[in-house]
DNA sequence: CCAAAAGTGTTGAAATTACACCCATGT
DNA sequence: ACATGGGTGTAATTTCAACACTTTTGG
């Protein structure tokens, strides 16, 4: 913070609480999901609420946010966005408390999902979200508002899909966030023109007879591309 | 903030200042320029520092960006953007603060300019800039980045300049956030497609003898097309 | 043999880029 | 008359959008 002209010190000022809060997405199945968890402590037990915790006086915003989602997901080291903060003075009736939101998206994955499991956590499709604590509706509202802007600038593919996914596949993931359907010619010669896949000799059998070919991300041309900015209009 | 079940409640957790610091843009005479504060308090008295201010009891974080900027330039209403918290432990030597940064765009102006002088403030071009305070100077460059994105999306000229200005200032002021040159016949088809623009009878002769004709912004046709949503790519 | 999803090319329209000269005027 | 910045148009290229049929194979 400043110090200067309009203030004349710390000592006047108050002390807030500060939280962080994740908005986790997920793809499974062709729908685009939220993570959230049903709280267990009063007030408001039982409701559903972001992922979240007060951060600590060792460690910064974006570690808090590490820690509570590898709290949770036991992963380390995800796609992880901080957001924007959320202040509003009367925002949590327990304490003045500020929270920043971060957004993160994470791949339906065993491990992950028994981890989940375990605590209290569970999927939503965006149709069937049930309404979250505090102001927690609007931290999702504007994180996927967020992810829809992102999704335009880097292949979020790649953070949500397993690690070989197959092109209808990406397609599906860009149609659930964008909320519209999309032409496969038109996405096929997009997708593939960034030189960013990697062509397997594996096929998929999951979602249809004959077989889709699986893909995987080449890391290197794909940090190469973000490097030099690129637009994901599809 | 969310109490699930990684964090059983308030009063195990610390409490930290928060504070707002604003990175203030202006443009002139084909400059882009930033505005710094020399701070008048110690610690670091007499040294550079972004303007901010820590967050009061009854206010938002919002507010308090707004309430220092309207302190400082009298203006209100100013485009505000909220950016991203600064949180490091270690970042103010003084006590454990989170800053939350803002950029704003200001025009130049007669009023707002006297309203600067008193405060002790200064304008400084970019490659002038001295060190500031603290991260201000990570502040400034993540700030710098996050508008040149923003250009790219809204016409920030609109914000930046006079009330009346000409095509050939609204070039220079692009091509002074992206480092770059342009076409000048390229820019001005570009920028007059939008249809935002209202050609007045007027020129300005400030850098030509020819004089070249000043335009104002038509508000409306500018609220709609940002509510449609495009991309000014120049 | 048929249903269901995967895969493939072309064409017209639109947008973008590159590029060079005349104009108006103060000195 | 000349130097300075303002203003204009066109052609080539690239990108985007629309559009329909064949392939594979499990049932």
């Amino acid at each position: 913070m400043s110090i200067n002209n309009q203030v004349s010190g710390y000592s006047h000022s108050e002390k807030f609480y500060l939280a962080v809060d994740c908005i986790i997405f997920g793809f499974d199945k062709g729908k685009l999901k939220l993570l959230v968890f049903k709280r267990d402590v009063d007030p408001l037990r039982g409701e559903w609420s972001l992922l979240g915790s007060l951060v600590k006086e060792n460690e910064n915003v974006g570690e808090a946010a590490n820690r509570v989602l590898h709290q949770l997901t036991g992963l380390k080291n995800v796609f992880l966005k901080e957001l924007r903060s959320y202040s509003e003075v009367d925002r949590d009736p327990g304490a003045r408390c500020i929270s920043i939101s971060h957004y993160s998206l994470i791949r339906f994955d065993e491990d992950v999902e028994q981890m989940i499991e375990e605590h209290g956590a569970h999927w939503f499709e965006f149709d069937e979200l049930p309404a979250l604590i505090l102001d927690h509706d609007d931290m999702v509202k504007d994180a996927l508002t967020a992810l829809k802007n992102e999704a335009r600038r880097r292949p979020i593919g790649f953070e949500l899909l397993p690690e070989q996914f197959t092109i209808p596949q990406l397609q599906s993931l860009y149609e659930a966030i964008y909320g519209t359907t999309l032409d496969s010619r038109n996405f096929r010669k997009k997708v593939l023109s960034f030189n960013v896949l990697q062509k397997s000799e594996d096929k998929d059998f999951s979602t249809s007879k004959k077989g889709a070919f699986l893909y995987r991300f080449d890391e290197d041309k794909y940090n190469e591309l973000v490097a030099k900015g690129f637009d994901f209009v599809v």
